[in-house]
RNA sequence: GGAGCCUUAGCUCAAUUGGUUAGAGCGCUGCCCUGUCACGGCAGAGGUUGCGGGUUCGAGUCCCGUAGGCUCCGCCA
């Protein structure tokens, strides 16, 4: 495959054109389409233009009446250009025109004009010309909208109540085209790759671990469901057994789980799956793809290789498995330091094998107390006994726990953390797992009050690399795969596996992190039947339910699978990020709200009785 | 399942310690206005302060409950 297939998108293709090789169907600039029913966009005439006739059609963005002249704001999703109405030279049309209102689709006939001078306006890239329009034609008058186009709005209920509405609004437009430049981009450069978009099934089947299914009952097998899939796991490891070697879906995925911000009941990922790799060769291609990604959404060049971190290393350091590395304070052990230590805390967690370690939160030391008890509030929550402190303020160390300190521990913590007036030091002495975790939380919250707003620009990229195979889950009191049952045992680590040090046990899994974050993930998978029933076994699957819900997989396993590995990218969280969006809802055409609900259609709704007859089910919800 | 914040006109918001007839901007309706681009001017309509209960001489404001929204924790192989 020539290398010049593999740089992305040429700064011609966001125009429109489309790169090298691509397929051109429907991908010509919108303007050079032959139009019959108008001349163009709205955003397309200028100077040159003066003197031709022109005919637009859109909305209404806004009418300036003047009595006698009437100035139209028409917007189509190119852009606005401005019609004037000129009673003295087409006195029908111009009355007609005093009867428009916000949102009515008009078409207009007219000539492109220079505007008066000292008239053009410089906000409007068609703002040196405007349409003196002879000819009007209503397509649609409007109502009154529900809530108005032209500001931010917070009411995000009426926002998708009308999401045809607040569709229209340049800034959501944008953020749907941004999607599908990134989907596009993906795309091209996996086809440039060599790798082949292949659909798998929506109606598949319920995967035992893992999050709850969505449910669909089979009509034709009663008593029987489909499960909506959660990812294309299973499949696109079953398509390198029938030897596809690169494969990719721009995937919807389905979890029913409770929603967030950054989590939808439907999700889209980009799915990748490819024989005869390594980890390395898959970094190479997903950094080759973010550069592309970047480069056609926002002209950026990004620097690859991204950096890596080991999942200990990040849970060391940062106190998360995706740190967002753009404030650069970090997680300090101090336990050498307090080796000596009187003081209770410090003492015990020491002598329980646990470790005492310290954050210093720059420019933190004007917290509150409110803000203080809200940080050791949190602390408890992820399982903290409390949250120590010092504020350093005026020369002084203001602190509960200080006057247990000898002037030469003070000294060595004021060396290793760097502490200057201004910082508030918070320490955790707890086991090492516990520590990590919040800290890593009272990092994040830190940030959050210290109200440091992160360069907008800025892109901290990173691998995280050897995740742990397996954790241990107290609730269902048995061991759980930290990414799935087909992740692959690091090679050296396969004897802790045998020995059955569990939580020893690393993975040839990473995830890829975006400013914190988590934006994609994935594994080297186990492709032998032998092992993978060894680690069915681990986690608690016995041979029947091997064979019952897993032996398509083992049995493909010995007809000769090949080596093979993969990455998931979240694509709404990573188009997200490069919207500047707080939710993914806003890069999201049609999302459902925090209770699963599509405001719009009204979805989930009842179903009558008689579909829920031919489907053999009834519900147990009480009416 | 849990925690926090929020809910006043179509929209965005205000309303002092609990005190007169709940206000403003935008939008809407009518009239006027020939170079605006947040056009301008005059006039007008629009409210069971989410819902239910309580305290009080008096509640948008205080208390209890409840509904809805958002954010977070749990959950999300």
């Amino acid at each position: 495959m020539a290398e010049a297939e593999n740089q992305g998108p040429s700064s011609a293709d966001r125009n429109g054109a489309g790169p090298r090789g691509a397929c051109r169907l429907g991908g010509e600039s919108a303007d050079s389409r032959a139009m019959n029913f108008r001349s163009g966009h709205c955003g397309a005439l200028r100077v040159k233009d003066v003197g031709q006739r022109a005919t637009l059609a859109g909305w209404v963005g806004s009418r300036r009446d003047h009595g006698g002249v009437i100035f139209v704001d028409l917007r189509d999703r190119e852009g606005i250009t401005q019609v004037v109405f000129r009673p003295e030279e087409h006195a029908a049309t111009a009355g007609a025109a005093h009867n428009l209102r916000d949102e009515d689709v008009i078409k207009i006939s007219g000539t492109v004009a220079k505007r008066l001078e000292g008239t053009e306006n410089a906000k409007l890239s068609t703002g040196e010309i405007e349409i003196v329009a002879d000819d009007l034609q209503i397509l649609n008058k409007a109502d009154v909208l529900p809530f108005p186009l032209d500001e931010q709005i917070a009411n995000e209920d009426l926002r998708l109540t009308h999401r045809y509405l607040d569709l229209r609004r340049p800034g959501m437009a944008a953020n749907l085209q941004l999607r599908h430049r990134v989907i596009k981009t993906v795309r091209d450069i996996l086809d440039g790759d060599g790798f082949w978009e292949i659909e798998t099934p929506i109606l598949s089947k319920s995967t035992p671990e893992g999050a709850r299914d969505f449910l669909v009952p089979s009509r034709l097998n009663p008593g029987n469901f489909y499960a909506l899939p959660q990812a294309p796991q299973q499949y696109k490891q079953l398509l390198m057994a029938a030897g596809v070697e690169k494969y990719f879906q721009i995937a919807r995925c389905f979890r029913d789980e409770d929603l967030r911000a950054d989590r939808q009941p439907e999700f889209t990922q980009a799915d990748i799956e490819m024989s005869f790799v390594t980890a390395e060769d898959l970094f190479a291609l997903i950094e080759k793809m973010f550069v592309a990604v970047f480069r056609a959404a926002h002209g950026v060049e990004i620097t690859t290789p991204f950096p890596r971190l080991t999942h200990r290393e990040a849970m060391d350091r940062f106190g998360s498995d995706k740190p967002d590395t753009r404030w650069t304070q970090e997680i300090v052990d101090v336990g050498d330091i307090f080796a000596g230590t009187e003081f209770k805390v410090f003492r015990g967690a020491l002598d329980s094998g646990g470790v005492v370690r310290a954050l210093n939160a720059k420019g933190l030391a004007k917290i509150t107390t409110g803000q203080i008890e809200e940080l050791t509030e949190m602390a408890k929550q992820f399982g903290a006994k409390g949250l120590a402190f010092i504020k350093c303020e005026n020369g002084e160390w203001k602190s509960p726990i200080v006057k247990f300190f000898t002037e030469a521990e003070k000294a060595s913590l004021r060396e290793r953390l760097r502490i200057e007036d201004g910082d508030l030091v918070l320490f955790g002495a707890d086991q090492w797992e516990i520590v990590c975790e919040v800290l890593g939380r009272v990092r994040l919250r830190a940030v959050e009050l210290i109200g440091l707003t992160h360069d907008p620009k800025r892109l901290d990229f990173l691998w995280v690399v050897d995740f742990p195979l397996l954790a241990w889950s107290d609730e269902e009191q048995k061991w759980n795969a930290v990414h799935h049952p087909f992740t692959r045992p690091k090679a050296e680590d396969l004897p802790l596996l045998e020995a059955k040090k569990y939580a020893e046990v690393r993975a040839e899994a990473y995830d890829i992190v975006l400013n914190g974050v988590e934006i994609g993930g994935g594994s080297i998978r186990i492709h032998e039947a032998d092992l993978q029933s060894v680690m069915f076994n681990v986690l608690g699957v016995n041979e029947e339910q091997q064979a019952s819900m897993f032996g398509h997989l083992l049995k493909a396993f010995k007809f000769g699978t090949p080596p093979h590995g993969g990455i998931a990218l979240g694509l709404d969280r990573l188009i997200m990020l490069l919207a500047g969006a707080e939710s993914i809802r806003d890069v999201i055409a049609f999302p459902k709200n925090n209770r699963g609900i599509e405001l719009m259609t009204g979805s989930p709704s009842p179903a009558d009785f008689r579909q829920l007859r031919e489907l053999s089910i009834s519900s147990t919800k009480k009416a």
